[in-house]
DNA sequence: CTGGATCCACGCCGATACTG
DNA sequence: CAGTATCGGCGTGGATCCAG
Protein backbone atom coordinates (compact mmCIF):
# COMPACT_ATOMS: atom_id res chain seq x y z
CA UNK A 1 0.00 0.00 0.00
CA UNK A 2 0.94 3.32 -0.21
CA UNK A 3 2.88 5.38 2.48
CA UNK A 4 0.64 7.44 4.81
CA UNK A 5 1.42 11.34 3.71
CA UNK A 6 4.16 12.98 5.82
CA UNK A 7 2.02 15.45 8.43
CA UNK A 8 5.28 17.88 8.38
CA UNK A 9 5.40 17.54 4.44
CA UNK A 10 4.30 21.49 4.19
CA UNK A 11 6.69 22.46 6.93
CA UNK A 12 5.16 25.74 8.15
CA UNK A 13 8.31 27.59 8.37
CA UNK A 14 9.19 27.39 4.99
CA UNK A 15 8.85 30.74 3.30
CA UNK A 16 6.91 29.72 0.46
CA UNK A 17 4.18 32.10 1.12
CA UNK A 18 6.48 34.62 0.00
CA UNK A 19 6.46 32.80 -2.92
CA UNK A 20 5.72 34.69 -6.26
CA UNK A 21 4.27 32.12 -8.37
CA UNK A 22 0.75 30.08 -7.24
CA UNK A 23 -0.97 26.71 -8.59
CA UNK A 24 -4.48 27.14 -8.80
CA UNK A 25 -5.87 29.10 -5.57
CA UNK A 26 -4.30 29.01 -2.11
CA UNK A 27 -4.46 24.86 -1.26
CA UNK A 28 -4.48 23.75 -4.95
CA UNK A 29 -0.36 23.07 -5.29
CA UNK A 30 -0.09 21.46 -2.19
CA UNK A 31 -3.20 19.41 -2.83
CA UNK A 32 -1.75 18.17 -6.04
CA UNK A 33 1.36 17.13 -3.95
CA UNK A 34 -0.50 14.74 -1.83
CA UNK A 35 -1.74 13.12 -4.73
CA UNK A 36 1.65 12.62 -6.66
CA UNK A 37 1.92 9.24 -5.68
CA UNK A 38 -1.74 7.79 -5.95
CA UNK A 39 -5.02 7.79 -4.37
CA UNK A 40 -6.20 9.55 -1.27
CA UNK A 41 -8.59 9.45 0.80
CA UNK A 42 -10.31 12.97 1.56
CA UNK A 43 -8.71 12.78 5.38
CA UNK A 44 -5.85 11.57 4.17
CA UNK A 45 -5.40 14.56 2.10
CA UNK A 46 -6.51 17.24 4.90
CA UNK A 47 -3.40 15.54 7.15
CA UNK A 48 -0.30 17.39 5.73
CA UNK A 49 -2.74 20.50 5.00
CA UNK A 50 -2.63 21.50 8.46
CA UNK A 51 -5.61 23.18 9.71
CA UNK A 52 -7.61 23.55 6.57
CA UNK A 53 -11.88 23.18 7.10
CA UNK A 54 -13.08 20.27 5.71
CA UNK A 55 -15.19 23.01 3.29
CA UNK A 56 -12.61 24.79 2.15
CA UNK A 57 -11.03 21.37 1.07
CA UNK A 58 -14.08 20.06 -0.11
CA UNK A 59 -14.92 23.14 -2.23
CA UNK A 60 -11.27 23.30 -3.41
CA UNK A 61 -11.40 19.47 -4.45
CA UNK A 62 -14.80 19.91 -6.55
CA UNK A 63 -13.22 22.98 -8.00
CA UNK A 64 -10.23 20.83 -9.58
CA UNK A 65 -12.78 18.10 -10.02
CA UNK A 66 -14.62 20.72 -12.34
CA UNK A 67 -11.64 21.39 -13.96
CA UNK A 68 -10.60 18.02 -14.81
CA UNK A 69 -7.60 18.10 -12.35
CA UNK A 70 -9.00 15.26 -10.14
CA UNK A 71 -11.38 12.06 -10.63
CA UNK A 72 -13.92 11.49 -7.35
CA UNK A 73 -14.64 8.16 -6.65
CA UNK A 74 -17.22 7.42 -4.22
CA UNK A 75 -17.75 3.86 -2.39
CA UNK A 76 -21.47 3.19 -1.18
CA UNK A 77 -19.82 2.16 2.35
CA UNK A 78 -20.77 3.13 5.23
CA UNK A 79 -18.67 4.75 6.70
CA UNK A 80 -18.54 6.35 3.57
CA UNK A 81 -15.35 6.39 1.78
CA UNK A 82 -13.91 8.62 -0.82
CA UNK A 83 -10.72 8.78 -3.02
CA UNK A 84 -9.29 11.24 -5.03
CA UNK A 85 -6.68 10.85 -8.18
CA UNK A 86 -4.63 13.05 -10.46
CA UNK A 87 -6.25 12.70 -13.92
CA UNK A 88 -3.66 12.98 -16.70
CA UNK A 89 -3.96 17.09 -17.14
CA UNK A 90 -4.15 17.34 -12.77
CA UNK A 91 -0.14 15.27 -13.37
CA UNK A 92 0.96 18.07 -15.75
CA UNK A 93 0.87 20.41 -12.84
CA UNK A 94 4.12 19.06 -11.03
CA UNK A 95 6.26 20.06 -13.26
CA UNK A 96 4.70 23.45 -13.33
CA UNK A 97 5.32 22.39 -9.05
CA UNK A 98 8.97 21.44 -9.86
CA UNK A 99 9.79 24.55 -12.05
CA UNK A 100 8.37 27.06 -9.30
CA UNK A 101 10.41 24.95 -6.59
CA UNK A 102 13.67 25.49 -8.79
CA UNK A 103 12.69 29.07 -8.87
CA UNK A 104 12.87 29.08 -5.43
CA UNK A 105 15.59 27.44 -4.30
CA UNK A 106 17.55 29.79 -6.88
CA UNK A 107 16.05 33.20 -5.71
CA UNK A 108 13.57 33.30 -2.96
CA UNK A 109 16.38 34.11 -0.94
CA UNK A 110 17.71 37.02 -2.70
CA UNK A 111 13.84 38.25 -2.44
CA UNK A 112 13.52 37.18 1.46
CA UNK A 113 17.26 39.58 1.76
CA UNK A 114 15.53 42.43 -0.71
CA UNK A 115 12.55 42.14 1.40
CA UNK A 116 14.25 42.36 4.54
CA UNK A 117 17.00 45.26 3.61
CA UNK A 118 14.02 47.26 2.43
CA UNK A 119 11.94 47.23 5.83
CA UNK A 120 15.72 47.23 7.35
CA UNK A 121 15.63 50.82 5.40
CA UNK A 122 12.26 52.19 6.20
CA UNK A 123 12.91 52.01 9.78
CA UNK A 124 16.45 53.76 9.54
CA UNK A 125 18.58 50.62 10.29
CA UNK A 126 21.59 50.16 8.27
CA UNK A 127 21.57 46.92 6.98
CA UNK A 128 24.52 44.60 6.90
CA UNK A 129 25.16 43.69 3.61
CA UNK A 130 23.95 40.31 2.00
CA UNK A 131 25.69 37.96 -0.64
CA UNK A 132 23.17 36.13 -3.11
CA UNK A 133 23.48 34.77 -6.30
CA UNK A 134 21.51 37.34 -7.84
CA UNK A 135 21.56 41.11 -7.71
CA UNK B 1 14.05 54.65 -28.70
CA UNK B 2 12.00 51.34 -27.22
CA UNK B 3 8.92 50.63 -28.90
CA UNK B 4 5.63 51.54 -27.47
CA UNK B 5 3.97 49.04 -25.39
CA UNK B 6 0.91 47.66 -27.20
CA UNK B 7 -2.39 48.56 -25.97
CA UNK B 8 -4.01 45.10 -26.03
CA UNK B 9 -0.67 43.26 -25.58
CA UNK B 10 -3.17 41.29 -22.70
CA UNK B 11 -6.20 40.99 -24.40
CA UNK B 12 -9.02 41.05 -22.52
CA UNK B 13 -10.83 37.72 -24.42
CA UNK B 14 -7.57 35.59 -23.13
CA UNK B 15 -8.80 32.80 -20.82
CA UNK B 16 -5.91 33.29 -19.13
CA UNK B 17 -7.63 33.96 -16.03
CA UNK B 18 -8.59 30.66 -16.00
CA UNK B 19 -4.53 30.09 -15.34
CA UNK B 20 -3.87 27.62 -12.12
CA UNK B 21 -1.20 29.29 -12.33
CA UNK B 22 0.12 32.99 -11.09
CA UNK B 23 2.82 35.33 -10.97
CA UNK B 24 2.34 37.38 -7.63
CA UNK B 25 -0.57 39.03 -7.56
CA UNK B 26 -3.08 39.77 -9.71
CA UNK B 27 -0.56 42.52 -12.21
CA UNK B 28 2.67 41.61 -11.05
CA UNK B 29 3.20 39.11 -14.04
CA UNK B 30 1.56 41.30 -16.52
CA UNK B 31 3.74 44.23 -15.37
CA UNK B 32 6.88 41.91 -15.56
CA UNK B 33 5.72 41.34 -19.18
CA UNK B 34 5.69 45.45 -19.55
CA UNK B 35 8.95 45.52 -18.23
CA UNK B 36 10.38 42.79 -20.56
CA UNK B 37 12.33 44.77 -23.56
CA UNK B 38 13.52 47.60 -21.01
CA UNK B 39 12.57 50.38 -18.44
CA UNK B 40 8.92 51.61 -18.93
CA UNK B 41 7.50 55.02 -17.14
CA UNK B 42 4.61 54.86 -15.03
CA UNK B 43 1.67 56.03 -17.50
CA UNK B 44 3.12 53.52 -20.19
CA UNK B 45 2.88 50.69 -18.06
CA UNK B 46 -0.30 51.69 -17.10
CA UNK B 47 -2.00 51.20 -20.62
CA UNK B 48 -1.68 47.75 -21.48
CA UNK B 49 -2.59 47.42 -17.55
CA UNK B 50 -6.51 47.72 -19.17
CA UNK B 51 -8.25 49.46 -16.24
CA UNK B 52 -5.73 49.68 -13.44
CA UNK B 53 -5.93 52.28 -11.28
CA UNK B 54 -2.62 54.66 -10.37
CA UNK B 55 -3.62 53.49 -6.59
CA UNK B 56 -3.75 49.63 -7.69
CA UNK B 57 -0.13 50.40 -9.80
CA UNK B 58 1.33 51.94 -7.62
CA UNK B 59 1.32 49.92 -4.89
CA UNK B 60 2.21 47.06 -6.39
CA UNK B 61 5.40 48.61 -8.13
CA UNK B 62 6.23 49.69 -4.45
CA UNK B 63 5.76 45.66 -3.40
CA UNK B 64 7.84 44.78 -6.13
CA UNK B 65 10.39 46.99 -5.70
CA UNK B 66 10.30 46.11 -1.80
CA UNK B 67 11.17 42.25 -3.45
CA UNK B 68 13.76 43.69 -5.43
CA UNK B 69 12.20 42.72 -8.36
CA UNK B 70 12.12 46.35 -10.02
CA UNK B 71 14.28 49.80 -9.69
CA UNK B 72 12.10 52.96 -9.38
CA UNK B 73 13.92 55.72 -10.79
CA UNK B 74 12.94 59.45 -9.79
CA UNK B 75 13.91 62.36 -12.07
CA UNK B 76 13.54 65.50 -9.84
CA UNK B 77 11.80 67.33 -12.74
CA UNK B 78 8.72 68.92 -13.66
CA UNK B 79 6.71 67.42 -14.65
CA UNK B 80 7.88 64.60 -12.87
CA UNK B 81 9.04 61.64 -14.47
CA UNK B 82 9.42 57.96 -12.68
CA UNK B 83 10.89 54.88 -14.71
CA UNK B 84 10.35 51.59 -13.39
CA UNK B 85 12.93 48.32 -14.51
CA UNK B 86 13.21 45.14 -13.89
CA UNK B 87 16.23 43.33 -11.95
CA UNK B 88 18.47 40.63 -12.53
CA UNK B 89 15.94 39.03 -9.89
CA UNK B 90 12.70 40.53 -11.72
CA UNK B 91 14.45 38.68 -14.62
CA UNK B 92 14.04 35.02 -13.61
CA UNK B 93 10.13 35.74 -13.21
CA UNK B 94 10.19 35.72 -17.60
CA UNK B 95 11.26 31.92 -17.60
CA UNK B 96 8.59 31.00 -15.61
CA UNK B 97 5.70 33.24 -16.93
CA UNK B 98 7.31 31.41 -20.33
CA UNK B 99 6.29 27.91 -18.54
CA UNK B 100 3.05 28.74 -17.83
CA UNK B 101 2.36 30.00 -21.61
CA UNK B 102 3.99 26.91 -22.44
CA UNK B 103 1.70 24.79 -20.06
CA UNK B 104 -1.07 27.06 -21.18
CA UNK B 105 -1.09 26.50 -25.03
CA UNK B 106 -0.42 22.71 -24.20
CA UNK B 107 -3.32 22.06 -21.52
CA UNK B 108 -5.78 25.64 -20.81
CA UNK B 109 -8.20 24.18 -24.07
CA UNK B 110 -8.23 20.82 -22.05
CA UNK B 111 -9.34 22.39 -18.34
CA UNK B 112 -11.90 24.49 -20.38
CA UNK B 113 -13.28 21.58 -21.91
CA UNK B 114 -13.51 19.88 -18.78
CA UNK B 115 -15.26 22.82 -17.08
CA UNK B 116 -17.63 23.63 -19.57
CA UNK B 117 -18.45 19.23 -19.91
CA UNK B 118 -18.89 19.55 -15.77
CA UNK B 119 -21.14 22.49 -16.01
CA UNK B 120 -23.25 20.89 -19.03
CA UNK B 121 -23.88 18.10 -16.67
CA UNK B 122 -25.22 20.43 -13.63
CA UNK B 123 -27.78 21.22 -16.21
CA UNK B 124 -28.37 17.98 -17.10
CA UNK B 125 -27.35 19.38 -20.73
CA UNK B 126 -25.77 16.48 -22.72
CA UNK B 127 -22.22 17.38 -23.83
CA UNK B 128 -20.63 16.92 -27.28
CA UNK B 129 -17.52 15.20 -26.85
CA UNK B 130 -14.11 16.89 -27.16
CA UNK B 131 -11.05 16.01 -28.11
CA UNK B 132 -7.89 17.51 -26.41
CA UNK B 133 -4.25 16.08 -25.86
CA UNK B 134 -5.07 14.99 -22.23
CA UNK B 135 -7.43 12.86 -20.75
C1' DC C 1 -16.17 9.65 7.52
C1' DT C 2 -17.32 13.00 4.24
C1' DG C 3 -19.04 16.53 3.67
C1' DG C 4 -23.23 20.57 3.45
C1' DA C 5 -25.06 24.95 5.58
C1' DT C 6 -24.41 29.35 7.81
C1' DC C 7 -22.25 33.12 9.48
C1' DC C 8 -18.54 36.23 9.52
C1' DA C 9 -13.76 38.49 9.43
C1' DC C 10 -10.37 40.08 6.53
C1' DG C 11 -7.94 41.66 2.56
C1' DC C 12 -7.77 42.83 -2.28
C1' DC C 13 -8.71 46.04 -5.22
C1' DG C 14 -11.85 49.35 -7.75
C1' DA C 15 -14.04 54.21 -7.69
C1' DT C 16 -13.46 58.72 -6.68
C1' DA C 17 -11.32 62.80 -5.22
C1' DC C 18 -7.29 65.37 -4.36
C1' DT C 19 -1.97 66.99 -4.46
C1' DG C 20 3.07 68.44 -5.43
C1' DC D 1 2.85 63.25 -14.45
C1' DA D 2 2.89 60.37 -10.71
C1' DG D 3 1.14 59.53 -7.30
C1' DT D 4 -1.78 59.65 -2.13
C1' DA D 5 -6.20 59.46 0.69
C1' DT D 6 -10.44 57.54 1.65
C1' DC D 7 -14.33 54.68 1.14
C1' DG D 8 -16.55 50.55 0.19
C1' DG D 9 -17.94 46.08 -2.32
C1' DC D 10 -17.05 41.57 -2.86
C1' DG D 11 -14.96 37.19 -2.75
C1' DT D 12 -12.02 33.89 -0.18
C1' DG D 13 -11.72 31.17 3.30
C1' DG D 14 -12.04 30.28 8.50
C1' DA D 15 -15.34 28.81 12.58
C1' DT D 16 -19.00 26.37 13.94
C1' DC D 17 -22.79 23.45 13.65
C1' DC D 18 -25.32 19.86 11.43
C1' DA D 19 -26.40 15.53 8.35
C1' DG D 20 -26.34 11.17 5.58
Amino acid sequence: MLPELDPDMFDPLCPSSALPIQIGDKWTGMIVLCLEHGRRRFNEIKVPLRGITSKVLSETLRAMERDGLVVRTAYPENPPRVEYELTPLGRTLLTLIDAARTWSRAHLPTLLDARQAYEAGLTGQPVPPVTSPDR
